[in-house]
DNA sequence: ACCTGAACACCGTTCAAGT
DNA sequence: ACCTGAACACCGTTCAAGT
């Protein structure tokens, strides 16, 4: 008789398989696979199940190297922060580095949708929200301010930071129910319509907002967080000593 | 015989009951449960099914009164808003006006804990959310500001309330799910547990954070929110005319 | 017009059982 | 130690059927 481990089983036979190489999960693995959902189907999209589904498994078998789904989450929060580049301080600079500092994470977070709405509920406590914090808060005290308004100063410019960006993911999840891809197209569609509910208001109650209809729907995301972080930097700047 | 109607019919007989009273359902009642709901157990305790309870019916019977769970969120946001109190408009005192307002829209939504996540998201529609906007659009311009940076800084204000009263509701959640009911003591315990972990970092990587551990934990919400308001209104005081 | 039970296609987490 | 199937207690929404 010819060994039989080279010959697949007969379908009919309904024997099991002698036990399947049986896939390697780590956290890592975890992480990346959430991490690539999140980019391409959305927060919502992120389940325990489709994470596993990933690996051919059912939910359970995450539980070895996850406590649970908010620990997941914040462990794909941190290896986004990890993408952020923090430059040698120089507090001569301070506020051309903080501007820096604050566009650059909002830039990665928005490159990750709403990975935003964790950051905005995750107290600091991994690696790379320390380190982002040291820097901030370093150069903050090495300009010349309190730690104390350093502190404030600092909370202040994180909150503004991930609860922009958590704005716009909230649009980005809008924008992919409607099944658009153009972020572009979405905001003049969106612009569009609210210009139009506005100018249909009655004149007498709403005034104003019916007659610069158009300067309220100018500027687009980018613009106004622009204009937001700049009101943060001058009242920093005016708390300088 | 004497008249059945009286006699409650024997458990035996398992007749079904004649058609009960049928609860009047309606679109305001759904919205008062809803809310009722969210103050006493949180926006994640909110579910169809779990305001359809209220009525002693299944979550099919809402759908005659309200599209889905997305507007009826909206809905219990526009019964929040309507909570806050606008005064005459001012605008020799913008300032003082625009920094009340604030202070009470924060106010009323963080009196109904989470509802300040789906002001976050929601894009301002309903009537108080437009009378807000034009109070605050109208005081930004009377006090001589462009239509175009009045309606930046207007946007800028809203997102910063509604940020700081979302971030302050996730920690609301976290309390409740930590069995805690007096916020101070929540406060007092979750400074305590970030001290401690700063304080163990190693020195030579975070400097700062480890040397002003006790300023950086010692504002709480209110504080940090002031703060943070008044480095915008200042901002924006530097951009007036 | 309004209300309903049942069903569909999902959730996060636990647990006993396997290797 | 790691992995798994099955189960538990939930979701939002739809739909045919009732009144």
């Amino acid at each position: 008789m010819a060994g039989s481990e080279d010959v697949p089983t007969p379908p009919w036979r309904k024997s099991r398989k002698p036990a399947p190489p049986k896939r390697q999960l780590s956290q890592d693995l975890i992480v990346d696979a959430g991490l690539r959902i999140v980019d391409t189907e959305g927060l919502d999209a992120l389940s325990m199940r489709r994470v596993a589904q990933e690996f051919d498994t059912g939910p359970a078998s995450l539980y070895a190297h996850v406590a649970n789904k908010e620990e997941l989450l914040e462990l794909i929060y941190e290896r986004v922060l990890g993408e952020i580049e923090l430059p040698e301080r120089d507090p001569s600079r301070w506020k051309e580095q903080l501007r820096a500092y604050a566009m650059e994470v909002h830039r990665v977070l928005t490159a990750h949708a709403d990975v935003a709405r964790v950051a905005l509920a995750s107290v600091p406590s991994g690696e790379n929200s320390i380190l982002a914090g040291e820097f901030v808060f370093g150069l903050l005290i090495e300009a010349g301010m309190s730690p104390r308004e350093a502190s404030l100063s600092m909370d202040r410019i994180h909150l503004y930071v991930t609860g922009d960006a958590y704005e716009g993911s909230l649009h980005y999840a809008r924008m992919r129910a409607a099944g658009l891809d153009d972020p572009r197209e979405y905001f003049e569609r969106f612009a569009g319509q609210l210009a139009d509910y506005y100018r249909a208001l009655p004149t007498e109650r709403f005034p104003h907002i019916q007659k610069f209809v158009d300067d309220l729907i100018a500027d687009d995301g980018e613009e106004r967080f622009r204009y937001g972080l700049e009101l943060l930097l001058d009242g920093i700047e005016a708390r300088m000593p």
